[in-house]
DNA sequence: CGGTCCTCCCGTACGCTGTACAGGTATGAA
DNA sequence: TTCATACCTGTACAGCGTACGGGAGGACCG
């Protein structure tokens, strides 16, 4: 429980860096995020450091495999599925992945972009499938869509996070666009206010857009409409 | 025409060093793109370089704006739009940029990024919300389906190369997943395989699930179904 | 023809990065 | 008490982006 110490001074365990990290990129952005910024934050060496991580980019994992952790917990165990319909379940699912990202959004490009084996990011596509399996998508169908969700989701925000950072000025934009040449760019000065604000923070990301596109996939695949379809296999599970 | 020479030897100029940059990219990946080592591949010095671009930064903006030159090659001017049903023209426009993201996969996170005042960048959103704006969405309702889909596009091939920098083995991967306890992780263990392999290369890396979105969000927005709604614009066009 | 300016590039140097390698020191076991 | 182990420090190195100053060559003007 309570943490062991040497001289007095608390040992240093990855969790506590993999925190003090994710807050670093939290306040000021990933490329903050130093071995060097990070020890001394944590009053250490830069090489103590790499007594608990073989190298940075194994540091990196972990931030990654912290947010996959916090998803898991608003998510919930994988016994706690709401027994609504399978949109309003995946809907679920996604949102809380969108809640952590946006959380952390410096971090989101990390994410899914490095095949993570950990127990939470079995979990939760474990969660996502038995979501997907019980809508009546076979298994691989169910695969690609969790796939191309949670990659969507996560790109999303990551996108919109990479883009924050190298933002300009907020309506110098405009004026420039609005000062092209209307025969032109007849529409992009029509829209030069929309196009020069960012959009706001209550817009879920493109989310429900996901969603809509996943449900037409669904459509397509699974003609027969709602209630419990038979599940379709369509391979056998791994050979023996 | 002729590159002008000094000593014998070719100036150097922006667009050498960008399509240096992006072939350097495409063979090693952007990290491979240093000013040292971009310099050394043009047999000039670093500084050289910061001659023709302010910062590296500014070089990063030039490679992205190559890749818009690109795409705004392949999908043509604005005039030729192919006057087929909105949906087409659309799936066109984001084909376009799939195959250029698609050819240059490590540059891909760059694009849509930084926020492009570029002349290329300037008439692809032209094209595109030329063609939204058809449909008869509004400017806000265009711009915001623009954003969204062109961002989608990237991030979709963004994620994907990352992805595949930092990948493992192949099958390694399957055999860990269907070694999982089948009790805690059925429909994982179920998904093995499907879950190890990447998708093939045919995918469109879920364009057609982005597409599926746009027109459900076009059905949510203009009841009115298809042939040429009345515009509704939202807003005067810019204050004079 | 000589001088002057501007364009383009080189050399050096600084502070930053990740990290290899060797050396220490306190702790728990024998 | 002795020793192995776990944890951390110190030093050093190659590579990064880039600030600053200088210098060679063509262009222009007298």
């Amino acid at each position: 429980m309570k943490p062991r110490t040497r001289n007095g001074q608390d040992l240093l365990t990855p969790a506590a860096v993999v925190d003090r990290a994710l807050m670093l990129a939290d306040a000021e952005g990933l490329g903050a995020v130093t071995i060097r910024r990070l020890a001394h934050e944590l009053d250490v060496t830069p090489m103590a450091l790499y007594w608990h991580f073989a190298s940075k980019e194994e540091l990196l994992d972990a931030m990654a495999d912290g947010l996959l952790t916090e998803m898991l917990a608003i998510a919930g165990p994988v016994e706690t599925v709401p027994a609504g319909p399978w949109r309003q379940q995946l809907a679920a699912l996604l949102d809380a992945q969108c809640t952590v990202l946006r959380a952390h959004p410096s971090v989101a490009p990390l994410v899914w972009t490095r095949n993570n084996l950990s127990d939470a990011a079995l979990r939760l596509t474990e969660r996502m499938l038995a979501v997907l399996r019980r809508a009546g998508f076979s298994p691989t169908d169910a695969t690609r869509i969790a796939r191309r969700a949670a990659r969507m989701t996560t790109a999303l925000v990551a996108v919109r996070a990479q883009f924050v950072d190298g933002d300009g000025d907020p309506d110098r934009v405009r004026d420039r666009l609005s000062a092209l040449p209307i025969d032109e760019f007849p529409r992009v000065v029509e829209a030069a206010v929309a196009l020069s604000g960012c959009d706001g923070p209550d817009e879920h990301y493109g989310l429900e857009l996901v969603l809509a596109g996943i449900e037409a996939e669904a459509a397509r695949l699974t003609p027969f409409s709602e209630p419990n379809p038979p599940p379709t296999p369509d391979r056998a599970p791994p050979q023996p």
